[in-house]
This record gives structure tokens, C-alpha cells and sequence, in this order.
DNA sequence: CTTGAAGCTGAATGTTAATTCATATTGAGC
DNA sequence: GCTCAATATGAATTAACATTCAGCTTCAAG
């Protein structure tokens, strides 16, 4: 799909710097940043997003699919720690805060989506990210160290929910009320 | 602020049904619905909304004032039955369903109020409503059914952090989840 | 039943933002 | 260094909205 031919290098260049842009101007002033905003903010004009991606939509389930691209790796590597002996809850919780700020803004920009209306294809990257979470979560719970009716549905309805905007302390005390709500006492 | 001069009949019941109309509208369809779109679901001329409401911006802060109102109200007589020997933690947990829904609504159309850029007056009922919850925060605290470093900020960062959208079988997992995780395990 | 103020209506205005496209540049194979 | 297909540019087009206002309608006081 990126290999029709490759790439001018001026425009693999610009391509990288437009997602880049987007994604700042996105998660820091919400889904209405205009075209023109991205633009000026990638050092490009706005007909040069628009040979890059069709629509602000496909921009917008670019960005996304960069941040599930992210979490999947950052779950998966989680997972081979679990898999290599590492106490699954442990690992769980240190990954938490990294995650923590991406799903924080990959929330920001879904909401984007979906308020423009994009129908994005959730795809291969959340696939990973789904199966890897719930091995994870599964050793957790066989482990006693996360309450046994825990499923891997929680851990994402906790972590779509969480606020974008606040302050990092403030998520950080978030994290952990959840995070107490989660475990069994036992840990 | 009100008063200044008595509302003819129907002008009084056309600035009821905006208000009806427009609380549905945004928290249905978010903060981008067209006056126009409230003006037709209230059965009324755009031109009406700003008769009784110079802005967008204001029409929304009535709004959000209305369920500020509203929670108030709810938290206020939950504080009076604690006072009047219910144990704080039990009264609390049964109003949090009833509340969450308010606060859900109310989230929306804060964020709505915010994305056109309305720095709305808290105002009065919102003091009333964080008073009245940090008693009865602090009652359940001084029970020892919630954990000791419980303050009613925590309270309200997760009722601000609640999911809008969804089910409302995931809404009332979540909860149990959260109200889990103040517990301290003693209730 | 009159009448004037209070209300209402909806087309017109002004602004903002997505998207297009004719024109100007530029990378890379020769 | 030449050439042209790939790219980039940014003014123009089009669509949505918020907001205004001149003219029409309806309460309610007398």
C-alpha cells in the first residue's frame, strides 16, 4: 500500500512531517484545527496535505493507526517480559503510565474522527495490541493479583476513559485509584 | 436577572422548549449542532433563539447551568440524609448512578462549551455541589468505608473522567470498578 | 375591541474552513 | 546540466454556520 512506487524524497520528507504536525495540532487544539493550521504548522501548503491524503478524515485515521501502531508495541514488548518470567501485574503497571499518554491523545484524536465522521478501520495494529493486552491481563489473574473477574474489556474501558486534558498529577492519581481498583489486596 | 420585566406566556414557554431542545440536541450530537438544528427541534425560528439568548455561547451556558442545578440539588439531599444518620458510603453509591448520568450529559456540553471557546461562570451551584459532596466524602471517610486519602477532588476527577458515549451496562461496570477502588475494603 | 410593545420569522450577510486545480518547482535518471 | 514526471503552491470555489434585522404576528392592558 505504500509501494505503489517509491516515494520522491521531498515528499517522504513532507509526508513524515505533515503526520508529525497533525498530530501535535490535533491533540493540542482538538478535532477543528483547520487544514491550513497542519499546514502551516508542517512548512507546507495545505494542496500538499491533500496529495499526501485524500481527505482531513484519512489524515486523521493516519494519526490514529501511528498511535495504535505504538501501543502495540509497547504491549507486545510487555508481553514477551511476562512470557520471559517478569510478574505479569508488575509489568503491567510499569507500562501503564508510558501507554497512559498515548492512549491520552490517541483518544483526543478518535474523538476527532469521529466527530468529522470517519469511519476509521480499526485494523491490524489494535488486533495486536487486543491480544497481547489480554495474555497479559490473563497471567495477571492467575496470578491472584488482579481481581478474577477482570477481563481485558475493563482494562480498555479504563483506559478510553481516562481525561485527556489534565495535569500529569493528576492523571497520575487517576492511574492509581483505578489501578487499586483492580487488584486483589493480595499484591 | 430574571425579573426585570415579567415574560409575556409564550415567550416564557418558547425559552423552555429552547432549553429542553438544545440540552437534547448537544448532548446528542455534540457541540457542533446548528442553532438552526435546536431552532427546528424546539419548533421555533433561529432568529427566536437569539431573542432569548445573544450568543451560541450563552445558550450553552444555560445549559450547563441546568444540570449544575441539577446535581445540586441530587447531592444536597443525599447530604441530608447522611446528616440525618444514613451511613455516608451507602448514600453515596446509590446516588452515583443517578448522578453519573447528569454528569455524563454535563461533560458533554462542558466540553462543548469549551470548544467554542465559552469560559462560562461556575457559579453558584457548583459551589453548593462540591460543598455538599466534601461532606459527605468526608463522613464515609471518617466510617473508614473509603480509603483514608480520599478527597472529594478524587470524587470529581473521575465523575469529570467518565465515559460519555457508551452502554449503559459498560457505564455501570465502570463504576463498580472505580467505586471498588475507593473502597477500603473494610464496607 | 384597540393598540402598542414584546415576540416571532426567515432571508440575507459575513466568516471560516474543506477541497480543488491551473501553474510553478524540483528530484532523479540520463 | 537536461528533461519530465512527480510534487508543491496558494488563490478560487463551495458549503456550513453564526448572527442580524426589517417586517409581520400576537399577547395583554385598558
Amino acid at each position: 500500500m505504500t509501494q505503489d512506487r517509491p516515494l520522491r524524497a521531498d515528499a517522504a520528507r513532507n509526508r513524515a512531517k505533515i503526520l508529525e504536525a497533525a498530530d501535535a495540532q490535533i491533540v493540542a487544539h482538538g478535532p477543528e484545527v483547520p487544514m491550513e493550521a497542519i499546514a502551516a504548522a508542517a512548512g507546507v501548503a495545505v494542496g500538499t496535505l491533500y496529495r499526501h491524503f485524500p481527505t482531513k478524515q484519512a489524515l486523521v485515521a493516519a494519526v490514529i493507526e501511528s498511535h495504535l501502531e505504538y501501543m502495540a508495541v509497547e504491549i507486545e514488548a510487555a508481553l514477551a517480559r511476562v512470557e520471559a518470567g517478569e510478574r505479569a501485574a508488575d509489568v503491567l503497571f510499569e507500562i501503564a503510565g508510558r501507554v497512559l499518554e498515548s492512549a491520552a491523545s490517541d483518544k483526543t484524536v478518535k474523538a476527532a474522527a469521529s466527530a468529522i465522521g470517519a469511519e476509521y478501520d480499526p485494523g491490524d495494529s489494535f488486533d495486536r495490541m487486543t491480544v497481547a493486552s489480554a495474555r497479559i491481563v490473563k497471567a495477571a489473574v492467575d496470578d491472584g493479583d488482579l481481581r478474577p473477574d477482570l477481563t481485558v474489556d475493563d482494562l480498555f474501558l479504563v483506559f478510553n476513559t481516562l481525561p485527556t486534558e489534565l495535569p500529569a498529577d493528576a492523571r497520575r492519581r487517576w492511574l492509581t485509584l483505578m489501578l487499586d481498583g483492580f487488584c486483589t489486596g493480595r499484591r
